[in-house]
DNA sequence: TAGATATGTAACTATAATGGTTACAGAAGG
DNA sequence: CCTTCTGTAACCATTATAGTTACATATCTA
């Protein structure tokens, strides 16, 4: 399985967007960028409104903009925001308790799925959106 | 989303219960120990076989037994053998390719993923399930 | 050789997450 | 007022997962 569901990669995608273009989108708008339906940009950009990544105007000639310089903004701080819960984990599985394995199993692993998901953050948390519009623009210009 | 579902997670214990008790285990036993059907433990040493970490026997006192010793096995094979495809990816969204944005999104994206996953390999291939086992013991003692 | 005990594996089910879609209420601007 | 937005509910199709039953087949032992 893989980590992430589409709601990372296409958050990241909505930001680097808005640090592009520098003004006022709309869900339709963006949708067209990201080929998908408004309503799941929306979804999203409420998210990233909550974590004070974007703010929305509502009515006419409204749309999102980003609330903070793209220097300003890691990837960390986006996923934390889109993807819920944690990333490595144990789900419902209950060992039985009366087993000397199945009874310590559970917390050794944790220990291990802490260190696997510090690594991940580690990586996030020093990558800037600003890095990745960079590398967008490097590849526009490097393709023509 | 959690990145893993609870293949790995079981596959660790499956493997850690045949380190501590030395000797081949039947389904049913394992399923005991991890509280889940028979079945489920099967597919699970099915995949654990092929790829050479451990080995079945059929018919009567048949069962699974490690094929190799602990401090051989790392964590990053167990995920490997258990968890299908990529750990961090971009799923099957199609941005524009007219965009200047939708057109260098992914590749971009997929850099910083790769970078991710080494972070996360590196983790997984540092630990042996020699140092499970005996973060196991570890806690049995600690506890009594 | 017969019976008991395993694995191997197909088939079915329930559950949950995801993402796409329609629909509409309400806000804001011209 | 009318148009253009967001916000959000509701619904659906798809997919992954894991639990379950069932049974063929292999192997050991008496």
């Amino acid at each position: 399985m893989m980590i992430t569901s589409s709601r990372f990669p296409v958050a990241v995608h909505i930001l680097a967007l808005l640090a592009m273009q520098q003004r006022s989108l709309s869900s339709t708008y963006i949708a067209g960028s990201v080929n998908t339906n408004p309503v799941v940009i929306r979804r999203i950009l409420h998210t990233l409104s909550q974590a004070g990544l974007v703010t929305t105007q509502l009515g006419s000639d409204g749309g999102a903009t980003l609330a903070r310089s793209p220097e300003a903004i890691t990837l960390l701080e986006i996923h934390r925001a889109t993807e819920a819960g944690e990333l490595f984990g144990l789900r419902n599985s209950q060992p039985n308790q009366y087993c000397p394995c199945g009874s310590n199993i559970q917390p050794v692993l944790s220990k291990v799925f802490h260190r696997v998901e510090d690594a991940m953050q580690g990586v996030l948390g020093e990558t800037t959106l600003a890095q990745v519009v960079e590398d967008i623009e490097t590849r526009r210009s490097a393709v023509k």
